[in-house]
DNA sequence: TCCTACGATGGACTTTGTCTAAGTCAAGCA
DNA sequence: TGCTTGACTTAGACAAAGTCCATCGTAGGA
């Protein structure tokens, strides 16, 4: 059932208690979450565990390239498990609900070479932003 | 000179000496300052401005419309006062630096229906992300 | 000129994340 | 199975960015 576990022991990671849980929450909700919600889901299961490891871990699952970070407002980050397809987000406003869209398209085509100002471009991140069903009915 | 300012007065602005200042300094530098940033120059020109009074005129002035709140990375906010015309960021990874981009193409028109999830869509931004020159010849 | 409501102040507070020194433990090895 | 070792974890201090609030000041109308 995890995969992101598998991936994770495959690269020699040591695994340890806290490694499992910070991936089980992770791999268990596709949600996004932030790094306080994490560690409040893994502190269910593992009464001990401190931040700092929460963060240490996620930030290692980013560099593993396992997880993205998204940061869609001026508040925490967030943890996207679904870093092997390529996708956007889609937030809302209100209630900064999270979904994952797949656009037609391809952002990186349309910026002409003389808008590159000489930049080597590695990447691009489109966020869509707009009201969700639930806030709009409220 | 300061189009801002003119536009701030017409909507009614109580015109303060803080608020002229914070105004001039984002009109004055088309670059994209942060918060403190922009309350360092203020206190060049107006030393007993306080943070406060910068994070509230800013906050104002993305309310009005009359300035983009950006948030490229995990640090601080920065402010855009070039709202007039649409355009989207590039950034490059290792210092930071922000330049104005206007790709062709329409990345609202790329989401097909079945992506939106119900969604009314206000708005879209897009970060391009990559090493500048000087980072890459570095 | 005087009044008054809107704006400014500064300092405490909150949130999010990082760092560090000391303790703990997974895994290889005998 | 029992050492050894270095990677991992911990708690708490610290830092950066931003918000809140009670109080004071002042822009602009009467």
């Amino acid at each position: 059932m995890s995969d992101l576990l598998e991936r994770l022991r495959e690269r020699g990671w040591r695994m340890t208690a806290q490694r499992r849980v910070v991936a089980e929450v992770l791999d268990g909700e596709h949600v996004h979450l932030t790094a306080d919600e994490v560690h409040a889901r893994a502190v269910a299961r593992l009464p001990e565990i401190s931040r700092a490891t929460v963060y240490n871990t996620l930030g290692e699952m980013v560099t593993l390239g396992e997880v993205i970070e998204v940061s869609t407002d001026r508040r925490a980050k967030r943890y996207d498990p679904n870093a092997h397809r390529p996708h956007h987000h889609l937030v809302c406003a209100q209630c900064g609900a999270i979904r994952d869209v797949h656009p037609s398209g391809d952002p990186l085509a349309d910026l002409p070479d003389g808008e590159r100002f000489g930049f080597t471009i590695s990447g691009v991140e489109v966020t869509y932003r707009g009201t969700c069903p639930n806030c709009a009915s409220a």
